[in-house]
DNA sequence: GTACTCGTGCACTTTACATCA
DNA sequence: AGTGATGTAAAGTGCACGAGT
């Protein structure tokens, strides 16, 4: 006796997995409101400098990794000198720690948390013109942080605070905590000169990525200049943030995904020891039953609606016993953890169908 | 057509930081 | 208050691929 068993098509008939259809979902949009009226030309711009400086920095950071500390304080010249050159001049930082509670070398810092609310949590380098004082500026609150001595950032850190542009004062209150971290970063970056610096987005940077995401999952280069410099952030940064930010999304469906491959693979499990019984029900009348063997041949059905086991046709459904089960799967295509299973029984031999249930069922189990 | 460079995305990993017990 | 464990996000690294030359 030959069990056929067709199950519901999930990659077909149902709903199909994120990952097959990642591009799709990925490049769907959704109209935020999201506009960033700036316009960038074709010609070399200023945000490419930016650019091309970044990938010197940036491979001045691999080099950081496998150099020793010899070369690490020459690359540390190097950027210096890099950061010298600029046309821009260097804004330096000129800060004092406040709070030096160091638990290892690297980062010995206790950061303030911001009371402002915006950055409830980490060091919000990107708002670091509350943090770059000129002494000529008089800010007192600000002016009295200014005592670290010169050159003491001789890292991309310090080159990034050129990129910037100034922005209003208007958070003094969160200024000391700004510079505080600041600062001790660049005390960091005394200690070691190849310190790497992870760099906290503010809560209106995220949501501004996050808008921007939403609207195009990934960047032109123009949109990516466009973006670092809206938020103050580097190309780089913008670039890792929505690498990154692919990936969550990407983990997430994943997660999406196998959770509902485990609700298949439930009601699937369900269904075969729903059906184990069934075909021992059958075995046990066939082995009762006389009149077996003197029955014509019949396909046997799943239901969808009732789950039971009916005769659909004669000799034809035999011959190809897929037909009927494709025909359910049709009509079941919207929930996939419905109860989609056709149920084909071909045998060489006839079919005896025990239910009586054929005959009052209201459903149409053939097409 | 082939080799090369360049830019980009992605997977994987490392690391800095925040939070909590 | 200090500390270790843990989670998360930013960043590093290497590879693949397509486009341009």
């Amino acid at each position: 006796m030959e069990l056929g068993l067709s199950l519901g098509d999930a990659g077909t008939a149902s709903k199909p997995f994120g990952f097959m259809e990642k591009s799709s979902k990925l490049t769907s949009k959704t109209n935020l409101g999201f506009c960033m009226g700036l316009s960038i030309g074709p010609n070399h711009t200023p945000q490419e400098d930016d650019q091309d400086k970044e990938k010197r920095s940036n491979s001045d950071h691999k080099s950081d990794n496998t150099n020793t500390s010899a070369a690490a304080a020459a690359e540390a010249n190097k950027r210096k000198n890099m950061a010298e050159d600029t046309t821009d001049s260097p804004i330096q930082l000129d800060l004092l720690p406040n709070t030096p509670v160091p638990r290892n070398q690297n980062h010995s810092v206790t950061y303030l948390v911001s009371d402002n609310g915006n950055t409830s949590r980490g060091f919000d380098v990107n708002r670091f013109p509350a943090a770059v004082v000129h002494e000529d500026q008089g800010d007192q609150d600000v002016a009295a942080l200014s005592s670290s001595p010169p050159n003491s950032a001789t890292s991309s850190f310090q080159m990034d605070f050129c990129m910037y542009s100034s922005k209003g004062r208007s958070e003094s209150h969160n200024e000391a905590d700004q510079a505080e971290r600041a600062s001790s970063r660049a005390s960091d970056e005394d200690e070691n000169g190849s310190a790497r610096k992870k760099l906290r987005l503010s809560k209106e940077q995220s949501a501004f990525l996050e808008e921007s995401f939403k609207e195009h999952n990934t960047l032109t280069p123009k949109q990516k200049l466009a973006l670092a410099k809206e938020l103050n952030l580097r190309p780089r940064q913008v670039e890792v943030w929505f690498q990154n930010r692919r990936a969550r999304t990407k983990l997430k469906q994943t997660e999406v995904d196998c959770e509902y491959l485990k609700r298949c693979c439930e009601t699937l499990t369900e269904e075969n020891r729903r059906l184990h019984k069934e075909l021992q029900e059958l075995r046990a009348l066939k082995t009762s039953n006389p009149f077996y063997m003197q029955l014509p041949a019949t396909t046997l059905t799943m239901c969808p609606s009732c789950e039971r086991v009916a005769t659909t046709s004669t000799s034809t459904a035999a011959a190809t016993p897929t037909a009927t089960t494709t025909t359910n799967n049709q009509n079941n295509t919207a929930d996939p953890t419905s109860k989609t299973t056709g149920l084909s029984l071909s045998s060489t031999r006839p079919r005896f169908y025990p239910f009586s249930h054929t005959q009052t069922h209201p459903h149409q189990h053939t097409s």
